[in-house]
DNA sequence: CTTGACTCTGAAGTTAGCTTTAGGGTTTAT
DNA sequence: ATAAACCCTAAAGCTAACTTCAGAGTCAAG
């Protein structure tokens, strides 16, 4: 197939489909006579693969190498693809912690402010950012 | 004060201090004769403002927006003030699910993998990352 | 046979928030 | 007086993951 059906078929862009052989996530189909690219249905696996990969927050770099644990499964262990999981699920924690953190900072600072009409010249959330002392 | 000192006080880099007058957080000072900048106590207020915003989540383009406000305190409200923090607590709130769904998802699908050191032929991650039903 | 949809390449542009580089003056301490 | 530490500029580089552009060739339908 073309590479706008495997766009379609794979839910990505012509040009992400592309740039991701360019970057080694997938390889260099073969060519017809006209010099277009004719995929299998072997990528359309990949590409969902790597799809499904991001949608839990492998960048495509990690993406690349859980690839190249998919196409050749016999020479890895189930131990290395869940430790690969179990560092991406802690570094989804930490993250969800950092944004923790801001979001609990931000509405003590701004459950003190009345939000009111009135001018902000006393504003405690302003104040806040400051760096005053309430 | 020169910049030296100001990024010491505020916790900045230099590079950093001369990047935001670029970008319009902070005016740009007097120079001194040699041309150095020559700030006044002002802008330490202002960076420290800047830190504390940008700490619970907003980007310097926002920052430049609430910095706006501080500046000229009373032409503002407070609602205006506590409706962008609002905003930017609703902002949060969403990369907080959005991460907890990643996480779930994720989480699901490494549970179920033995992580053993036997060969991934049959590992569920891999399997679900493809897209096969369990 | 022509029109519109599709495909190709390589390079450059995008966003955010800096950091680095290159090359050159100034201040301060010893 | 000299060396360390500081300051200046403009421009380029960095990361991530694409997207856009310019210009040109190919395919399918009517
Ligand atoms: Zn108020
Ligand atoms: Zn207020
Ligand atoms: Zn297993
Ligand atoms: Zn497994």
């Amino acid at each position: 197939m073309r590479i706008g059906e495997l766009a379609r078929e794979s839910g990505l862009a012509v040009e992400t489909v592309r740039y991701y052989e360019k970057e080694g996530l997938i390889a260099a189909p073969p060519r017809s006579p006209a010099g277009y690219r004719d995929y299998s249905s072997l990528t359309l696996h990949y590409l969902n693969f790597i799809r499904s990969a991001k949608a839990v927050g492998f960048s495509l770099k990690e993406c690349r190498d859980l690839l190249a644990i998919f196409v050749s499964r016999d020479a890895h262990t189930c131990a290395e693809v869940k430790g690969l999981s179990e560092e991406k699920l802690t570094q989804l924690e930490q993250q969800m912690e950092a944004l923790q953190r801001m979001h609990q900072t931000l509405k003590a600072i701004s459950d003190a402010c009345c939000g009111g009409d009135e001018s902000a010249v006393n504003c405690s959330i302003l104040d806040q950012l400051e760096g005053k002392k309430p």
